[in-house]
DNA sequence: GTCTATAACGGGATAGAC
DNA sequence: GTCTATCCCGTTATAGAC
C-alpha cells in the first residue's frame, strides 16, 4: 500500500481532531504531529487553519450532495406531472447523508461528528461555508416540500425543513443526551434502522396539518 | 439601581462569550475584561474555567427544568387513570424550553445560544453536565411518551425523543442553515408561533407508526 | 475580595535554508 | 515541497501584596 502523501495525511488528522476538540480546541501542532508532518505544511498546502476546515469539509460534503442532487433531479422531474411523495423527498435528503464519511480510507465517526460539530462553531466563521455546501440544495428541498405539501406556506415549509436538519444533525453527530438506556441497542451502525426511524418521524412530522392560523400563499 | 457584584458580572459576560465563540474559543481575558474585573476574580470565585462553565449552566438551566419537572409532576399523577396525551408532554418539554434566558437581568439569546452550543462541546466536558441537568427528566419524559404510545418499542420511544431534543436544540440555536428565504419570517421573538410550529411536527413525529418490524415490549 | 506580576506554556503564522 | 527556527502574541493558573 502506497503511503499517502502530506496533504492528505494533514486532512485525515485534521479531520478526527477537529470532530474531537473543535476548531478553537484544535492546535495545528496538534495535528501536524498526529500526521507526522511539519507544522509549515499546513501552511503551504491550506494558506490557514480556517481554510484547511473549509477544505476537509468540502471533500467528505460533495459527494453527498451530489447523491443528493441526483435524486432531486429524478423527482424534479417527475413533478412536473404529479405531486412528489415527502417520502421520496426525506429519503433523497437523509439517506445519502448517513453514507457521510463511508469509505475504506475515512473515519466514518469523525467525518460524521465533524460535520455535525460545524454548527455550533461560531457563525462567522461557519455560515459561509454552510451555505456554500448547502444553500442550492436546501432551496431545492423546501420548493419540493412546498410542491407535495401545499396547504403550508413556505414559511411554515422552511420552520419543518429546518426542524429535519435539526434531526439529522443530532443523529449524525451522536450527540444523544443522557444516554437513557446505558445500552442503547440503535447506534448508527445500524444506518438501515436509524433512516427508518428518522424517516418515520420526519416524514408524519412534514404531514403534519398547518400550524399556522391559515395565511395561505405563504412568504 | 444597585451595582451588581463581582461574580455576576462575571456570569453574565461568559454567558455572552461562551454563546458566541464556545468553550475553548473563549479566552478568561476576555471574559474578565468584558465584565470589568480581575483575571485573577474567576479564579478565586469559581476555581477553573470549567467550573465556571457549569455554573452559568446551571443558573439558566435550573429553572425551566423545575417547571418542566412541575408539569410532568401533574401528568404523572393523571397517567395512573389514562394514559397521558402526547401534545400535553410535548408542550411539557417545548414551552418551558424557550423561555430559556427569560428575565430583566438576562440576554436572552445569549443563554440560549449557549444551551444549544454546549451540544457541540467535546464529550468529556459536557456530557457529566447534560447528564447532571437533564438526566432524571429524560428519563420521565421517555416513560410517559412510552404510556403515551404503547404501541412503540423502548428503544424507538428513546429515539423519538431524541429526534424531539435534536429539533429543540436546532431551534433554540438559531443556527438555520442556510438562510432559505433572507427575510425568514420566524425567529424566536415569537415564541407562540415557533412553539406551535415545533409541536405539531414533534407531536406527529411521535405519533407516526412504529419504524420497526415489531419487537414489541422493546429494551 | 481584589489587585499586580509572573510563571509556565502553547498558539498561528512566516522567513528562508535546503 | 519540506524543513528549522523564530516572531510575536495569548493562554490558564497562581503567588503574594494590599
Amino acid at each position: 500500500m502506497r503511503e499517502k502523501d502530506t496533504k492528505e495525511r494533514i486532512l485525515d488528522a485534521a479531520e478526527r481532531i477537529f470532530a474531537e476538540r473543535g476548531f478553537a480546541g484544535t492546535s495545528l501542532r496538534a495535528v501536524t504531529s498526529a500526521a507526522d508532518v511539519n507544522l509549515a505544511a499546513v501552511h503551504y498546502h491550506f494558506g490557514s487553519k480556517e481554510a484547511l476546515l473549509q477544505e476537509i469539509l468540502h471533500r467528505r460534503v460533495a459527494p453527498i450532495n451530489q447523491e443528493r442532487a441526483k435524486r432531486l433531479d429524478r423527482i424534479e422531474a417527475r413533478a412536473a406531472e404529479e405531486p412528489p411523495s415527502v417520502e421520496e423527498i426525506v429519503a433523497a435528503f437523509l439517506e445519502p447523508a448517513v453514507q457521510l464519511g463511508d469509505g475504506p480510507e475515512s473515519d466514518g465517526r469523525a467525518v460524521r461528528a465533524l460535520a455535525a460539530r460545524i454548527y455550533g462553531e461560531p457563525r462567522e466563521l461557519v455560515e459561509p461555508m454552510i451555505r456554500e455546501e448547502f444553500g442550492d440544495l436546501s432551496r431545492r428541498f423546501v420548493a419540493l416540500l412546498g410542491r407535495a405539501r401545499p396547504e403550508l406556506s413556505r414559511s411554515e415549509i422552511e420552520s419543518r425543513f429546518q426542524f429535519a436538519v435539526g434531526v439529522l444533525i443530532f443523529v449524525i453527530a451522536e450527540r444523544y443526551v443522557s444516554n437513557l438506556t446505558p445500552d442503547s441497542e440503535l447506534d448508527l451502525n445500524d444506518r438501515e434502522a436509524i433512516v427508518r426511524r428518522m424517516s418515520a418521524f420526519i416524514v408524519h412530522g412534514l404531514c403534519a396539518p398547518p400550524a399556522d392560523a391559515r395565511s395561505r400563499g405563504g412568504s
